[in-house]
DNA sequence: TAAGCGTGGCG
DNA sequence: TCGCCAAGCTT
């Protein structure tokens, strides 16, 4: 790469690297976003690693407004990490529920857990914090930085856009991810690096944007190598992703009791695969590699539903049809039967939420 | 190493 | 509308 002979730490000359975190971390000071889990910088209070944790879960792969009303919601019902770690699984599985990533919950569980058998208090060191569950080398280094001080490499998708900016690497993601790194280490000061890693991805999410950079209000732009060549829009390069395969698979409805006392057979998905360990719908085992067989779970007298709901994950697309039918008194799969009234407290993932919502709207009444 | 793993917003 | 993308981790 070309970045690391010419950052080789002129750092102490006031040029280029301490240049930049200079001129980012004054930038930040007057500019940072005021975030729920943020402690506003020069404000003198410390940031509670609880906090900042459970904000860094929450935040990868997903949005700052995503996960606000979610992060407000668990530090009000689990205040500490020994309140967390005593909450029952099912609890915090229905909190997070709509969230997304599913896995990440488990290991906020389990992360939780060994934090309180290992007397309460977070590791503060990179390496202790990144033997953790759910914590992976971004996570550990935001965490050492933001609420322990520590000098860390913070490498998200943000400071990869930026600095791939900055140097115009043209190398397209993800093989350009170690040259990022010795890059980002390059620019990365002493002192405040959990501000300057903030920063980075506050210049990210809304100066260095994706699409139409903002480089007229850029506190770096003089030293941006990609705005000099005049290719900052089109960094970083990315390699081009695989097509998303096309899938169908069933949900079934089915419901027993009358008017107030109506309910609906839930089911616990299994602990590994997609939306593991969540409650859903009984379905008929449809998959990111396959098509469900559309196989009652049981027999009764089905009804094919209107509604069908198109849902796209990560890696595939689901076109999931409706089935509903009353509950006759034979054999049900194993599951718990949930007042319908109550539909909205089952903590369903989003593609069984509206699956839900589309059978009640067309099976209204259950009773034809 | 590359694939598996959610969801909602945006242009 | 629809493909891209977001404070990635795990296996």
């Amino acid at each position: 790469m070309k970045a690391s002979s010419e950052m080789t730490l002129s750092d102490k000359d006031g040029g280029g690297a301490g240049a930049i975190a200079r001129l980012l971390l004054r930038w930040y000071d007057d500019h940072a976003r005021s975030l729920p889990w943020r402690i506003a910088p020069g404000s003198g209070e410390s940031p509670d690693p609880y906090r900042v944790w459970l904000s860094e879960i929450m935040l990868q792969q997903t949005t700052v407004a995503a996960v606000a009303p979610y992060f407000a919601e668990f530090t009000r019902r689990w205040p500490t990490v020994a309140d967390l770690a005593a909450a029952p699984d099912e609890d915090v599985l229905a909190a997070w529920a709509g969230l997304g990533y599913y896995a990440r919950a488990r290991n906020l569980i389990a992360c939780a857990r060994e934090v309180v058998a290992a007397g309460g208090v977070f590791p503060d060191t990179e390496e202790g914090l990144r033997a953790l569950p759910g914590v992976g080398a971004y996570t550990a280094a935001a965490i050492a930085a933001i609420a322990f001080g520590r000098r860390a490499v913070v490498v998200d998708a943000n400071v990869e856009r930026v600095v791939s900016r900055l140097f115009a690497i043209r190398t397209p993601l993800p093989a350009s991810k170690p040259e990022i790194r010795t890059a980002t280490d390059a620019i990365t000061p002493e002192d405040r690096a959990g501000d300057f890693a903030q920063a980075m991805m506050d210049l990210g999410a809304r100066v260095c944007t994706v699409r139409e950079p903002a480089c007229l209000i850029c506190p770096i732009a003089n030293h941006c190598d990609a705005r000099e060549q005049g290719i900052a829009a089109i960094l970083p390069a990315k390699t081009p992703k695989k097509p998303r395969p096309e899938r169908t698979g069933t949900a079934f409805w089915i419901e027993r009791g009358e008017g107030d006392a109506r309910e609906v057979l839930l089911v616990s998905r299994p602990a590994k695969g997609m939306l593991a360990g969540m409650r859903a719908l009984p379905s008929d085992g449809w998959s990111a590699r396959g098509d469900g067989d559309g196989v009652p779970p049981v027999n009764a007298h089905w009804q094919v539903l209107e509604a069908s709901v198109t849902h796209g994950f990560t890696h595939f697309t689901l076109t999931m049809q409706l089935m509903a039918a009353r509950h006759d008194g034979g054999d049900v799969p194993e599951g718990e039967w949930w007042p319908v009234a109550r539909i909205g407290d089952a903590g369903l993932p989003t593609l069984f939420a509206r699956a839900a919502a589309g059978a009640l709207a067309c099976w209204p009444d259950g009773d034809d």
